[in-house]
DNA sequence: TTTTCATATGATCATTTATTCATATGTTTA
DNA sequence: TAAACATATGAATAAATGATCATATGAAAA
């Protein structure tokens, strides 16, 4: 059940060669945010522009909860932004990465 | 409960400007895949070089089994291939897009 | 200050998912 | 052909997850 002919080396190299567990996971965790169709959908929405939680539960139509809860994870991400304007809080993103991240997936996915 | 003083015009806009559902479904299951530890050490083994389901168990110190499922769902999004020699199957990254999308969250973790 | 509106959050439930175990498939070697 | 090896796969289970419902918070308006 071991690895076969193969030098034990070669698998120390590769073991010793991965990033730290810590950064695996954080990776993962990452990337678990666009790994839902609602949170894809939240951040599709704000490529156009800032959008507030009423508003993106209109064009999704869903509950206002489920686009709350949904925003908690994704602001905990540092991949949105929010801003209070009275009772009305507005989200967006936080930078280019999230187009630049879809945009590669999406390419993968042309093919 | 409906977005508030905003004419819904907009919201029109931003809904019709979305990817179609399936499109936004394909691109959050494609995500999926990354969006776990284990497939995530399993696509960073394989940026040093192909590697036996044997290899990759004892990489990460995991059943062969276990490293085996995971294997099967990776290969299902075309991220990676394998070839056949003898009884051994090696896999391997399918093009670059791995590493490019990887990269690009990396680098966001990293501000 | 009471009411209303926009958002957040805790609990619950149903679904999905990752691993394990047992076993099947397919290839090589004795 | 039988035994050994590498991999795949189905069933089962525990844990994680997403939506809902009820309710809390916080700000504006009456």
């Amino acid at each position: 059940m071991n690895a076969p002919n193969v030098p034990s080396a070669r698998i120390d190299q590769v073991m010793c060669d991965l990033p730290s567990e810590k950064q695996l996971f954080d990776l993962a965790e990452l990337f678990k945010i666009f790994g839902d169709s609602t949170r894809m959908k939240i951040l599709y929405a704000l490529f156009e522009s800032e959008l507030c939680v009423c508003e993106i539960a209109a064009v999704l139509n869903m509950s206002q909860s489920a686009i709350s809860h949904q925003l908690r994870i994704i602001k905990q991400s540092k991949l949105v932004k929010n801003r209070r304007d009275g009772k009305i809080i507005y989200y967006s993103l936080a930078d280019d990465h999230v187009k630049t991240i879809i945009g590669m997936a999406a390419e993968h996915l042309e093919e």
